[in-house]
DNA sequence: AAACCCATGTAACGCGTTACATGATTAT
DNA sequence: ATAATCATGTAACGCGTTACATGGGTTT
């Protein structure tokens, strides 16, 4: 069973979905670390219809396309489970191109390393207010209350937490790459 | 031009290697942010062979199998340093299976939620003792002198400190998620 | 008039993983 | 004996992206 299927069956666990609303879930914040197309959703919704794990029911509309309104079945909801109580092994490797980039940043000028990393810079500023406005406008929704840690708002919470998180270092290691060009070098015993 | 050619090009460019070499190297650091297996190398650095980017010299040896030894042409120069300066758009998606477990948290029990974490922290906490090591053995290798920024050692250096900042994040964010477990709400004006 | 929203599909292609395949040498 | 190292390849498969395809209603 692909992850995929997985994502699916969870978003549809909260609540029944078409297809495309359950692509367009995927602009909010859990597309930060799973996402699909369209093209990718829906033939999976069609086999996992006929795998038994999600109903369907079709629905006719006025001045709109009729939608496939889909649920979970029992099994759906069993496999799911089933998945979030298993260990995912912690994959070696996270691919990110620019590290790479980074990683050969000794071939090239100084001021090309700059600007690379100064274009990186500001592509995780950018992200990073998105995310902290995500997050003041969630905190408004919960209007100052706790969140408890089973609804389902603790699970967007997380989510939007950890990419504020992972954005910040990002900024910060780019401020740090930045300042290193600048002055040339590295000295190591900074950061023991 | 996929990624890969131009991970094998960068390795390439700082010395001539062998596909098993180039494999090899994927173990180490930058294997935390990009790789592939020999079935993808060796058949990619024949096609980059056929277009010029790469010579190769087959080497006999003895008491060992013969190998083909790749260095850059002017060509392949030439294209690395294109995509070392061109920009990456940072991409959407960061796929992570265990955020997208973690966004549907609110649904699995209590115990369950913490046992995920619990693992997670403990591969996390693993990764980054193995990568402080590397940096340790990585700044003895200086001896405590500086790491200029037009040398190699500045690309490995950015690597394995992302590395470290990285998984200090996701270790700081487990134990924080285990916390609000542990009390089961989130006081969000905490992290305002 | 052009662009965007709703809503669903299929087809082609490339990248990455798993598995198949060989074989000598060296270390445990 | 068993496993690991050196060294190179091919084949099958699945996931994810890009592109092709349709079409009415609404907003700019």
């Amino acid at each position: 069973m692909s992850v995929l299927r997985y994502a699916l069956l969870g978003l549809i666990s909260k609540e029944s979905r078409t297809g495309y609303e359950l692509v367009a879930e995927f602009e909010h914040p859990i597309g930060n670390f799973w996402n699909a197309l369209h093209s990718q959703v829906y033939p999976e919704l069609s086999q996992m219809h006929q795998d038994d794990l999600i109903n369907c029911v079709q629905v006719k509309q006025e001045g709109k396309p009729d939608k496939k309104v889909y649920s979970l079945t029992t099994k759906g909801y069993v496999v799911l489970q089933q998945w979030l109580n298993t260990f995912v092994k912690t994959p070696r490797t996270m691919r990110d191109e620019f590290m790479l980039k980074a990683y050969f940043m000794g071939e090239v000028s100084a001021k090309s390393a700059r600007d690379q990393f100064e274009s990186q810079l500001r592509d995780h500023e950018g992200r990073l207010q998105t995310l902290e406005e995500s997050l003041t406008a969630f905190i408004q929704d919960q209007e100052g209350g706790p969140i408890r840690t089973n609804t389902a708002e603790f699970g967007r919470w997380l989510v939007v937490w950890k990419g504020i998180m992972t954005e910040r270092t990002y900024v910060e290691w780019c401020r740090q790459a930045l300042h290193w060009l600048e002055v040339g070098e590295v000295r190591p015993q900074m950061f023991r």
